[in-house]
DNA sequence: CATTTGATGTTCT
DNA sequence: GAACATCAAATGC
C-alpha cells in the first residue's frame, strides 16, 4: 500500500495535546547519512506547551539558543542532548511564535530492523531496543545534528499508514518531570494502552 | 525481582 | 557550579 507523509498543516494545530494524541499510531521514518531507511510505529508521546507549563524548556517565553526552534512554525525537529548522553527527539507544533512541542517517547521498529539492531548493538528485537526517548533516537539514527530539520523533507518524516484506529489511547502523567510541581501531574502523556513497547 | 548509582556534556545561574 | 524531558550496570533482597 502507499503511505501518506503528514502535511505541514498537521503540525500547525494550536492544540498541542491534540497533536500528541494524533501522533500515536503514526509511523516515524528516517533516511539519514545515506544509510538504510528505518522506521517505527509511534506508541508513546508527550505534549509540552510553551505557555504556563513549567515542564517545558521554553515556558512563558523563555527564549534561548537551544529552544529557538520551538518558536518557529510547526513541522520542525527539536533535538537536544539530555544528561549529556541521550538525544531526545521532539516535533515542534503550533504556528510561529507559539513554543509547543511533542516528545516522542517510544516506537516499535518496522523498517530497517537489521540497521536498528546494529545501531543499538542488540541481538534481537525486544522493547529495550526502542522503548524510551533516548533509545529510539539511537535506533533511528537521530542526533543533535538533525536539530531544525523539516519533517516535510526526505530525511525525517512521519507517515500515516492507516494503522487501526481501534487501538485504545490512554492519557497519563508525564515522565521524568517531577521538578515541574503541579504541572508534572497533568495527563499529557499519550500511549497505546497495554502496548508492550511503551516505556517504563 | 526492586532500588541505587555512575556516566556524561550542554545549558543556564 | 547545579540541574537536567535518561539509560544500563551493579547491588540488595
Amino acid at each position: 500500500m502507499h503511505s501518506a507523509k503528514l502535511p505541514e498543516s498537521f503540525y500547525l494545530n494550536p492544540n498541542v495535546k491534540e497533536v500528541a494524541r494524533n501522533l500515536v499510531g503514526k509511523v516515524l521514518c528516517t533516511h539519514l547519512h545515506g544509510q538504510s531507511l528505518t522506521s517505527g510505529l509511534i506508541v508513546e508521546t508527550e505534549a509540552y506547551c510553551g505557555r504556563n507549563d513549567k515542564a517545558c524548556h521554553a515556558n512563558n517565553g523563555t527564549r534561548t539558543e537551544r529552544t529557538e526552534v520551538m518558536y518557529q512554525r510547526g513541522g520542525l525537529a527539536y533535538v537536544y542532548l539530555c544528561y549529556g548522553i541521550h538525544h531526545l527527539f521532539n516535533i515542534v507544533s503550533n504556528v510561529e511564535g507559539q513554543a509547543d512541542a511533542v516528545l516522542i517517547r517510544a516506537v516499535k521498529p518496522i523498517d530497517g530492523i537489521s540497521t536498528i539492531l546494529q545501531r543499538r548493538n542488540a541481538e534481537e528485537l525486544i522493547p529495550a531496543v526502542a522503548a524510551g526517548p533516548g533509545r529510539l533516537t539511537q535506533a533511528l539514527g537521530i542526533s543533535t545534528d538533525d536539530y531544525g530539520t523539516s519533517l516535510t523533507g526526505d530525511q525525517i518524516w512521519i507517515e500515516d499508514r492507516g494503522s487501526k484506529a481501534n487501538a485504545e489511547i490512554e492519557a497519563t502523567p508525564r515522565i521524568g518531570v517531577d521538578y515541574a510541581g503541579e504541572h508534572a501531574k497533568r495527563p499529557w502523556r499519550f500511549s497505546i494502552k497495554d502496548h508492550p513497547w511503551v516505556s517504563r
